[in-house]
DNA sequence: CACTAATCGAGACGGTACGTCGCGTCTTGTG
DNA sequence: CACAAGACGCGACGTACCGTCTCGATTAGTG
């Protein structure tokens, strides 16, 4: 997600250009005051305070304090690149970890609730989570297929119910604590998801 | 949930008693707010407007707005009464089913995302929650142990991992939608959790 | 004037009292921070400071700074009490110096320019200063009315006409300055005024 | 008042000469936004936009928004040439009435108030218009010098006190209303000055 | 004909104040 | 005591305007 108002109609670097360093200033002072005061204590002014700006300039680059907090806490790269193999268990067990791994970082756990309250007052940042999950539905979907071909998993199965599987269970731990999603959580959670699509 | 102050420290009859249509008549406003305008322009001062009652009136029976939306959300009775029987699968697509309809009402799923949101700042809720459930993962626990028993499930099986499996997939299905949790999905999801245990 | 909506509207002792104290502190308040920073530099939110409270208790009482300004630097009672006796020259002159001291006051001098720009903004501070000069006008009316029947003035001499050019007279020192408006110059504004309307 | 900047410090010709237009069209624009939406909803950027230019534009040529005000609504040419002749009275009623039609256009009634409240933040400003006036306060001094000289006037009469008496009046009219400043005003305000310095 | 220098449009910048809103608490008068 | 009413302290919101700045693109005169 890049920062608001990249859009088409300017007419190409009319204006004194945006100053780069506010953004990723205001970013990074939004992840150090997640996991200092949590999202609930958040302001949009501290942050402002904290990247050494102002409101008005955060106002420039994102419509809100939730725009914000997302890109900080779930940026672009951050569930990319899943590199598949032969194994099927191995795949699915880097796709579980991968995702833990992504949902329980301080910054990501401690913005969680907060942004998932705020998809319904905005919608958009609802669009652009489920966008970027599209990818790696499609990913495991397709793995998933070429399972079935190799007689694997049933045929039947769908990567769909998969994913939510998975997901749900990383989010109930992140928002509801205090299971352990260590390793072992991991290899129990890939076990019973592979064992319930075998043909 | 009983109302908070109605407890120990009241001397039993001194002064003016409560009216207790107020009680009634905040929770319905509340519900009816929810989904109306959901939980993030909810306010106390509308909830006491609709239910022709005062911010005070209410502050006396919840400690916080988050209290009153809980209880108006997921009264006690919701989770309750399970009635277990001697097919597995029978059991398990009802306990999905059961737990997919007490989260997927309106009022349920508008109050959902905020009241997780507030689990940080509202530990006591946290806990209500969690103490809710604990009966329900007893319940579940124990029929998985009988079937462990008849050789129905693997002995390593762990209830904890299914019910977080589920209810995480019924939460995703709420918070991020667009997912039909419909019966078929009930069956999906109860066949995968099954066969996930299977021996 | 009072305060706001102290209007019929209300059912009289309904709801919590407003702290008497405010209004005081407040109106003090403006009047230090007047004389120390000027009404350009004046804020509501330091006015709510330096009384002790927040900028909501005041928009409570005063629709905007003009208003509370208005209030703090020209009080009910200021005009008012105009001894007038058997001399003419006597009871202008005393309007004149009368006029003079209301307006020369550290307090209104800082208030008087921008409370003068805001009146476009606020036609209420309009009629409210103009309905206070009006009994004024109608004590100098009457007495001007009692010397034209003693042969003192023309008969067709105008109080408006006098009370203009000597009230303007006060507001040009003020505005302008740095004319003194000593004795002195009271004395010859008198004369001034007093030989234009003899007959 | 010449725009700002054109003054010694130019090495004459350097660079790319100012667009003599925009001087125009900027004070155009602050004339007719003044009457329309009155100063204190003036804004630089309405200013720049109405005048088809930009505010550094604005900033180049006039130091800040007052300024270019005050250059709009009382341009230099405004209180000069006045013709005295041999009659006192008709003098004196020309000066009323030439200062009474400078200070009742609808661009300078809506300028005044403001500007006047900007003089004890633009010290500038102030100086401006005193020094605009001095020239007409030094005529209006000869004439009464001249007159006390024929024995038409006392000879302790004060120019100074009978322009502040007038300027004064005037200025009430604009900033209070509703008074007609109509001839027969003048005629009646010139009656009282002229009495009130007769011998 | 390049070079220099100031202007142009556009729009972001730091700063500051605005007026509003909601929370959870309190203080009245009246049952 | 509870209740209706509404003020209270607190703190954050999102907006608006100021006067300055930094761009790339013009538009002269100068070397």
């Amino acid at each position: 997600m890049v920062p608001t108002t990249t859009n088409d109609a300017s007419p190409r670097g009319a204006g004194r250009p945006r100053d780069p360093r506010i953004e990723q200033a205001a970013l990074a002072a939004t992840r150090e005051l997640l996991v200092e005061v949590g999202y609930a204590r958040l302001t949009v002014a501290a942050v402002a305070g904290r990247a050494g700006t102002t409101k008005a300039a955060l106002y420039r680059r994102w419509p809100s304090l939730p725009h914000l907090v997302y890109e900080a806490a779930f940026p672009d790269e951050l569930l990319s690149g899943w590199q598949l193999g032969a194994d099927l268990r191995t795949d699915l067990a880097g796709i579980v970890a991968g995702t833990r791994d992504a949902f329980t970082t301080p910054v990501a756990a401690a913005a969680l609730p907060g942004l998932l309250a705020e998809f319904s007052t905005h919608p958009a940042l609802h669009n652009a989570l489920l966008t970027r999950f599209a990818g790696v539905f499609a990913t495991v979907d397709e793995r998933l297929r070429t399972a079935a071909d190799a007689g694997e998993v049933r045929s039947d199965a769908r990567s769909e119910d998969l994913m939510r599987l998975m997901i749900g269970a990383v989010l109930l731990g992140v928002l509801l604590g205090p299971e352990q999603l260590d390793d072992a959580w991991t290899e129990r959670i890939t076990a019973v998801l592979l064992e319930g699509v075998r043909p």
